[in-house]
DNA sequence: TATTTTATTTAGATTAATCTAAAAATATCG
DNA sequence: CGATATTTTTAGATTAATCTAAATAAAATA
């Protein structure tokens, strides 16, 4: 199979193509896998001559099928373990990550799709990201910043864009953790903070940036 | 911590310390880990260097109390996530030991011992190895080789010396699995085979060679 | 468009882990 | 004990992944 690091850089050539359909930059793949750009240079060569990925020289990287279908794997596995460690371990959710990043490199199909089973095959990980199938299906639900809605909408919060520890444990500090339900009761103009009304009960602002990374349901 | 590689030669060695007392040489290293005897020498220096194991030029090796901590504790793990494979997943006995090499050198000592817990402080793996506790102890029971008990002698089968997925299968075809109460009904002179009763039912008779890799508590 | 800045690649080293072949030490046996 | 066989170590290479510094290409800007 593909080494411990060949999957490290297909992952962050995946996470990097999310959204944007542009190709990937040398010097963005060096900055997500902590490198330098020459390494990345040299492991690009080596992953287009594996057929993972689509490289000219200069012009950046995409995934071909096969590595995006690696991609997805590891990150399948990823989200898993996340959920095994929260839901049967009892951690919590902003203690995960990176014991997640070193099981995400196990190698077994048969492994990963019992576990699977045995966690009731979860749609989502505890940060609310989706979890592929073992077909590589990914479910993508429709997520709005908090910082997009108007005031008088409701949501629920199902998802974050900044997975930080700091910031994770101050969502639960603040009461914001995935289910709850908020209300925008006002936007403040001075500064773009938010007032919102959490599951019915307590009132509190946050900051724009705060906002920006939280992502709900309507 | 220390490498993926340097956890597996300590693992070797401790394993091929375990019952005798005397160093383990080179050739002895290099089989096991499936490398070659300069490569081991390599490696025995590095090793040293970390004040892991004690190595004299051509006197071969001992582990050094830290080498034995390091040592157990990997064996605390693989033997834990044989408990998990089987018990949570529904492995069988047979096809748990390749994913538990790799399970083994995930490192947290947190998880490890939310695991433990989990399972409810497993005192043996699937294959009735001990597990060490969190300071390291290992509790051994007194188990004895079918192939050295006498006639009339009863015991429980609690172990095995051969972990192959052949032998493990044909136990299980054999009706010998762990747990299983056995009595030596007769010793066949002839070719050292074994005639006994299994479970107050079955009679049947095995092989000297496979007697020897059954082991019991009388 | 020419110049300057930024991004990317190449060249050349380094480190960990491995190997083969040769040298050296130890063990075995007549 | 001394010759022979075995084991272990050393010498020198190789491969994967990384780095720094220099060269080159592309992008930005004056
Ligand atoms: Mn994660
Ligand atoms: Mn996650
Ligand atoms: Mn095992
Ligand atoms: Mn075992």
């Amino acid at each position: 199979m593909h080494s411990f690091t060949e999957e490290n850089y297909l992952k962050a050539i995946y996470h990097l193509s999310e959204g944007n359909t542009m190709a990937v930059s040398t010097n963005q793949i060096a900055e997500m896998t902590n490198t330098k750009a020459a390494s990345v240079t040299d492991m690009l060569k080596k992953l287009a001559e594996k057929k993972l990925i689509n490289y000219i020289k200069y012009q950046g990287v995409t995934l071909t099928s096969t590595g995006v279908n690696a991609a997805v794997n590891i990150i399948r596995k990823h989200r898993l373990w996340e959920v095994f460690l929260v839901e049967k371990l009892g951690f919590k959710w902003d203690e995960v990550h990176d014991i997640a990043e070193e099981l995400e490199h196990i190698n077994s199909e048969t492994l990963i799709n019992r576990l699977d089973d045995f966690l009731g095959n979860p749609v989502a990980d505890p940060h609310g990201d989706p979890i592929p199938d073992r077909s590589g299906l990914i479910k993508h639900k429709k997520l709005v910043k908090i910082s997009e809605m108007q005031t008088g909408e409701s949501g629920t919060v199902s998802g974050v864009n900044e997975h930080s520890s700091v910031f994770l444990k101050l969502l639960e500090k603040l009461g914001l953790t995935l289910g709850t339900k908020i209300i925008i009761s006002e936007l403040i103009e001075f500064d773009g903070s938010i007032m919102l009304t959490i599951d019915q009960k307590t009132e509190r602002t946050i900051s724009r940036e705060v906002a920006k990374n939280i992502l709900v349901i309507l």
